[in-house]
DNA sequence: AACTTGACAGCAG
DNA sequence: GCTGCTGCCAAGT
């Protein structure tokens, strides 16, 4: 029986669209904590795989992370791949380009920016 | 109730 | 620029 934080971050990745990346940062500022760390442990304890698509959480650093079944980084990569997102040696090309931001409140301009 | 572990992030060397 | 240590919150033992 999971926690309510664990259902919050489980929704918080499933958010995430295809093709996209997020950061666990990212998430635990999206549930308001800083508590990259206990995101990482609600999402390795993800049992709605694959509706929940935790291998698009990926490190701050710009590299993929870690992953579930001790396959490490391997079975993370080629999920990524198949999104269509390019991984060279553990890390992710067009990095900054490919993390998704969680929408902000409200945008008071509907241009972007 | 207390200690240890964990799919990380950030700062210091 | 890269490697290493500390800090964070939550869950498990």
């Amino acid at each position: 029986m999971p926690t309510p934080f664990q259902q919050a971050v489980w929704d918080a990745v499933r958010q995430i669209p295809r093709g996209r990346v997020t950061t666990y940062g990212e998430i635990a500022r999206h549930l308001g904590t800083g508590a990259v760390r206990a995101v990482g442990s609600a999402v390795a304890k993800n049992p709605h795989a694959p509706a929940v698509p935790c291998h698009r959480v990926v490190r701050s650093d710009g590299m993929a992370g870690q992953y579930s079944g001790g396959q490490g980084m391997a079975t993370k990569i080629a999920l990524l791949r198949e999104e269509g997102i390019e991984v060279h040696n553990g890390r992710i090309v067009a990095f900054e380009s490919a993390i998704w931001r969680y929408p902000s409140q409200s945008v008071t301009n509907p241009s972007g920016r």
